[in-house]
Order: structure tokens, then C-alpha cells, then sequence
DNA sequence: AAAACTCCTTGATCTAAATCAAAGTCCAGG
DNA sequence: CCTGGACTTTGATTTAGATCAAGGAGTTTT
């Protein structure tokens, strides 16, 4: 059933084939010969700051491959041995960390832009899913994990992002734990606007790949209490709910709810 | 595994007269005095895995300096400039963000052997307070930077502890997302235990140097609560509470309720 | 085109934890 | 040796958000 989809998904993406695929997905070769664009634009992604020597930047495309999933796919799963090192260069992941009783966190959304599998340790600490159609390019981890070693440079940019991303995480534990529902899903919306606003210069309106549920599993609050309090904005003019998201007629009472 | 010092500085919390004791780095108590030895364990817990040169050791000794300070003590504050890098000797400190209105989130505790201020930000983004007696040393943020960009294994090392730190911070966002006061308080009590298990051998007495107010705040309870699910729990003798702490009498049924 | 999904919404009720209130404990300082 | 203050505990009451229930809207499948 979804496994099964999900496998061939991705199985079907590897080796020869996988450039096929990537034309498909959009993507278009630079030349003739080397990897798709988007890969080209995830290494470029990794050295932000310093700029990547021609050499580096080689053979970081070298061991690099460009893909595309539907959405549902599993790119991995939490507990399994983490092989790759991902970056997304469209649409949307959820990422989650399960419980045994079937309750599940929500974690965070990778966007356009966010490194997956940086993370140092040999398995995965939670399960990423395309919550909408993707792209993404893998890096096998050894091949990057050794290049890292040989690059200073590359690797205290690695440590940014997860500085970044440590950052990220303690301010979450600040809304989990502190803040109320109305409070939760106007720093949502608040958070998902700056980081769309950051890719595309896209400001009133804000796209919601996930589910209201995902939604839900992020802030610690049920489906219907989400449902309402979005609901409840919309009533107070605070935004109008589109079919893909949700169209901001006042930020500056949304701000002032999410930072109160 | 080095850090004799500190293991028996750390047996000796469940003890009314811990604060007065000297440790063998001969810190003297309240005010920051010089402790040469404390350093050594500082430099000798970052080279944990790959060992660090002569050189290497030799260069951090020369850019740290080991200090104390009373119960109370801020370290650094939320907001402020990140001036340097510390490692905690002996005692605890509480990791807290402070939101406009006062409300509290304790990001985390801190105990022998952690780091602090890795974070590549310029500002701190959190505050840290002492909340017994502590010990630490602390490295000039630019000298420690510089020396890292020259030691890669260095670099890793510290990319690996802050993959760790992200890890349990994501590990926080589940508790404090899914959980129920009582499984909350269950996963903090094994959790401080096993920090404390791997520090001192020691197994059923878990130190609680932190409030109850301060296990609320990282929990998101009130004080109330924290206070009322200790008390249920040890009733059901999961557990007794002593002055320092809490010495555990089932530790499988305090399991179980966490990972529930 | 009906059936079967999944997702979203809204309403009615319930409950875990918050809030309010009041003692009790343990000190550190005068 | 009191005394004031910080911390903890316990009880009574309230409430925000969970749970239960049901309908609707948009899909994919048959």
C-alpha cells in the first residue's frame, strides 16, 4: 500500500534513471552533461557566506543527485540508518518523532532551502514526509562527511545551521510550553510567513502545504482547536482561510498576538 | 571519564554540606578565583573523542580560565553579547528564555561536563543561572573561534555535541507537546537521572537542585502541578523525596510511565 | 456516479491542569 | 532566637482545550 508506493518512489529514482526523473521534476542540466540545476543550487545553499573554491564545489555535485517525490512519500524514517544527507529545493516536509502509543510531535517543516541529515549521529531522529510534492538532492554521507573534514570552513557552516536550528527548536519549546492556543497559531502563521517571505519576497499571503492536523501535532493542540482558532481569526479579520493557505489582512495584530 | 573531581563533588550534592567543600581545583566559594585543574577537565571533556595534540590542549589552556560562583549567579543573559564559551565543572545551571509578560520557558539544565555559548550567534539566546553553587571555566569567545577554524576535529567535535543538544531539544518538544503532567514529570526525573547515572555511577538518588517552580517552567506545568504529581507518585512509591532530591524505589514503573 | 476516503468545520460535553487561597517548612539575616 | 522571605504543599474552584459526535466539502477509487 503506501510503503510499497513510497519505495518504488524513491527506488525508482536511483542510478541511471535518475536524471530522467529530475528532467522531469523540472529541473534543467546547466551543460549538457553535469547535474541538474537544483543541485547546483543546493551546494550554493551550503556556502552562503564563504564562497565555495571551483574544487569543492565539484565534488560536492559530483556526489551529488537531484530528485523528485510525490506527496506522502517518506524520505526516511526515524530509528533508520541515516545514509544521505538531503536538501530540499521545493515544496514541503513534515517532520515528525513518533510515540509508541501512536501520539505523534511534529517537529518542524523543511521549506525550499533546509538541510536534512546533517545531524551527526549514525540513525535518524525523526521521519521526514513530503507533505506536498518535492524536490531535493541527496548527498551520500560519507562522501560529504569526509569532504567536510577536509574543508574547515564547510564544516563551521554546517555548525550555523545547526546552531540555527538549536535556536529554532528552543523557541518552539517556548510556545509549546508557555503559550495558548490563539498565542500557538499566530506564531505559526507568524513563523511560516517570515520563512516563505524569505524565499520568495511573498508577504500577505501564506502557504499551508500541511494538513491542519500536522498543524496540530506541531503546536500540541488537537485538529478541531486549530480548526477553531483559525476560524476564529478569520472571523476577527485578522486573515482570509484560501484553499492553499491563508491571505493576512492585519500582521500586526497577528504579531502582537504571537509575541504577547 | 577523567573528571574524578567532579564525580565526587556530585556525590556529595545529596549531602547537607556540599557548598562547603573543597574541591580539589581549590576554587574557593563564593567570588571567581583562578582553579587551573578545572580547566584541565574542561579541555579534557571537548577532546572526548579524538584525542587533542599538545599543542592543542596547551592553546585552550592558555585562553581559559576557571572560576566559581554562589547559587543565584547569572552566567550570561538572554539578548546580551556572547562574549565566551564556558564549561561547567561542578554544580547546575538553569537555561531559561523570559517572555515580555514574565511567563518563563527553562530551555534546560546544565551539569558538569556541558557547554555553553557553542551557538555561533553574536548574542546569547537564552539566560543562564546558577541554581546551586557552581564551578566553571570560561574561553574568550574569539581566541576559541579562531583556534577551532585551525583544529577540524575540533569543529566536529563541537558539531557533534550541538547535533546531541538539538537532538534533546526535539526530545523536549515531544514532552512538551504530547505528554501529561504526570508523564512529564516521569521523563524529566529518568532523564535527570540517567545525566546524573553517567556523571556518578550513582542510580537511585536523582539530585533535584533546581525548584519545583523551575521543574514547572521546563515542563510547561505550574508549580501547583509539579508539586501535586511528585506527591501522588511517591505516595505510589515510585519513589521518596528527600531534601536534595529524590530517591527512586521503582524505577521500571517510572519508565514506564515516561515512555507511556 | 456512487462509494469510500481524507480533511475540515462546528457544536455539546467533559476533564486535566490552571488558578485562587491558605498553610506549613526551611532557611538566612537582624 | 526571632522574623521575613523564598519555596513547597494541599484544598477548592474554574477554565482552556480535549474529547465526543456529526455533517460537509473535495478527492480518488470502483
Amino acid at each position: 500500500m503506501e510503503a510499497i508506493g513510497e519505495k518504488s518512489a524513491l527506488g525508482s529514482l536511483s542510478r541511471p534513471e535518475a536524471r530522467a526523473e529530475a528532467h522531469r521534476c523540472g529541473c534543467k542540466p546547466p551543460n549538457g552533461l553535469a547535474a541538474p540545476d537544483c543541485l547546483e543550487c543546493a551546494i550554493k545553499e551550503l556556502s552562503v557566506c564563504g564562497a565555495l573554491d571551483p574544487d569543492e564545489f565539484e565534488a560536492l555535485e559530483r556526489i551529488g543527485r537531484s530528485l523528485c517525490a510525490p506527496a506522502k512519500t517518506t524520505l526516511f524514517e526515524q530509528g533508520r540508518e541515516a545514509s544521505f544527507v538531503y536538501n530540499l529545493t521545493s515544496g514541503a516536509l513534515r517532520l515528525a518523532k513518533l510515540l509508541p502509543d501512536g501520539r505523534r510531535q511534529v517537529v518542524g517543516f523543511a521549506l525550499p532551502g533546509d538541510f536534512l541529515g546533517l545531524a551527526l549521529a549514525p540513525t535518524h531522529m525523526f521521519t521526514a514526509d513530503a507533505v506536498s510534492p518535492v524536490k531535493f538532492c541527496q548527498f551520500p554521507r560519507a562522501s560529504f562527511s569526509h569532504l567536510l573534514m577536509s574543508k574547515p570552513h564547510l564544516l563551521r557552516r554546517l555548525m550555523e545551521i545547526a546552531s540555527q536550528e538549536l535556536t529554532l527548536a528552543q523557541e518552539q519549546m517556548v510556545v509549546l510550553g508557555q503559550r495558548s492556543a490563539e498565542e500557538k497559531v499566530a506564531a505559526f502563521l507568524i513563523g511560516m510567513r517570515e520563512r516563505y517571505a524569505r524565499l520568495n519576497g511573498q508577504c500577505v499571503y501564506v502557504p499551508l502545504p500541511m494538513t491542519r492536523l500536522d498543524i496540530a501535532d506541531y503546536l500540541g493542540l488537537t485538529v478541531e482547536t486549530v480548526s477553531r482558532t483559525i476560524a476564529r481569526l478569520a472571523r476577527e479579520k485578522v486573515f482570509v482561510v484560501v484553499p492553499e493557505g491563508v491571505r493576512l489582512l492585519d500582521v500586526a495584530k497577528l504579531k502582537r498576538i504571537a509575541e504577547a
